[in-house]
DNA sequence: CGCGGCTTTGATGTTCATCAAGTAAAGTGG
DNA sequence: CCACTTTACTTGATGAACATCAAAGCCGCG
């Protein structure tokens, strides 16, 4: 198996901080998956049996509630790291991943990794950044949605596909109205009023999944004040 | 400076990973001060300089919001790591910490924890399973607060310092109805009278700051089907 | 073609915030 | 110690924010 890590845009988070034998043994424990937009590729209750990042594309992470309705706790994009979150404190995951454009996933052996971990002081002090990273992350997403209304939350998310995602101000939105609901907290049909209202008061303009930010300065004005 | 470690409730966590000369040296970085109820010891915005645990009383973690409101992050009880959030992520708190009992914290420098870290594989790997914890834990929370109906927000706190915090159906609330309000997202008013509610449907007994769980079941059901 | 899922809009009702006003409790200075 | 201010708590009235129910159009797919 030739280890093309060479190429992977992560090499400067991994790769500068293993030194020669080190590689050989990680880049032999790593293989790369693409998965198909829409496809669940961790399920809820499953061992963790391998550390995983997003190479490239776009997923979600998702879980069921007490009463059976699917939460959306985030969406990742390139970078992150899909199992930071108890791939060291759980035996199987509590959350679902699905893709939700075509994506490329990169796999380590979960003992080669915390090995690593242990065998390489710096090495460990990244993850606990990245892990630290990751918590500021959902914090600010937890304050950010209790204390917005209908407007700002909408807001907030077509911004985080524009600026973090796309880097543009026209777009394929990559989920449905009702994900925008799931990951909101609003209704669908809360989500499809407010989208519209954006709609009418010219702030974007809108074509089925097509996103077209128009006025910009508004929107950010509606993310910080609702 | 004496190491009073042994009698450290966490011993099992830190200790027992660390090895003779590594006590030595952790152990003179380590300090212990208290804090009285209602004191800020963290602002938010303070340089982080050292690595702090919560040895004893309670804490809450709070931050301003960009419109000036001050909103809780989470509630925080002996064994919590109060710095883990970015301790490794970031030099400045994004937080402030205030203690809303009497409460004990042991501090340590950070370098000397950094050192540990990439010394020690397995302190770092128990590092991280801490971390991830606090990661779990945050989302458990953020799903919760936003998909439940005011009454199941307030039930859910109420649970908490029951069945987390005092371990008892009768407790003196260490917060204000202001600062349930500041958690939960909802405004004061509207704590008051969930409480309120509450009381009159004899789920709970009120004398001031003195909450008595009458009805725990039905607090219980409250908690998850609202 | 017809079925199911996604989207949209309107009508209606619930959940919740805001405003106003008042009481209790707790600190502050004389 | 008492008057004084401030802060916490409480209740009611009102309106805004949001969910739910119902109905209909659109679209991809077998």
């Amino acid at each position: 198996m030739y280890c093309s890590c060479e190429s992977c845009h992560i090499n400067n988070t991994f790769f500068t901080l293993i030194q020669e034998a080190g590689v050989d043994k990680f880049c032999h424990s790593r293989s790369e998956i693409k998965i198909p937009s829409g496809k669940t590729f961790i399920n809820q209750g499953d061992e963790i049996k391998s550390f995983k990042y997003l190479k490239d594309g776009l997923i979600k992470l998702h879980r069921l509630d007490i009463n059976g309705k699917d939460q959306i706790i985030f969406f990742g994009r390139p970078l992150d790291y899909i199992s930071i979150q108890n791939t060291f404190s759980e035996k199987t995951y509590n959350y679902s991943v699905t893709a939700i454009e075509n994506s490329t996933v990169c796999i380590f052996d979960i003992n080669v990794m915390k090995d690593l971990i242990q065998t390489n002081g710096k090495f460990a002090i990244k993850m606990l950044e990245i892990s630290s990273m990751a918590l500021n992350r959902i914090i600010d997403n937890s304050l950010e949605l209790i204390s917005k209304t209908m407007y700002g939350k909408v807001a907030s998310l077509l911004l985080f596909f524009s600026e973090k995602v796309y880097l543009k101000d026209s777009f394929d939105l990559p989920v449905s109205r009702k994900e925008i609901a799931q990951y909101t907290g609003l209704s669908i049909e809360t989500v499809i009023r407010v989208i519209s209202e954006f709609r009418k008061d010219g702030i974007i303009k809108v074509f089925g999944k097509r996103i077209e930010i128009v006025n910009k300065p508004g929107l950010i004005s509606l993310n910080e004040h609702n």
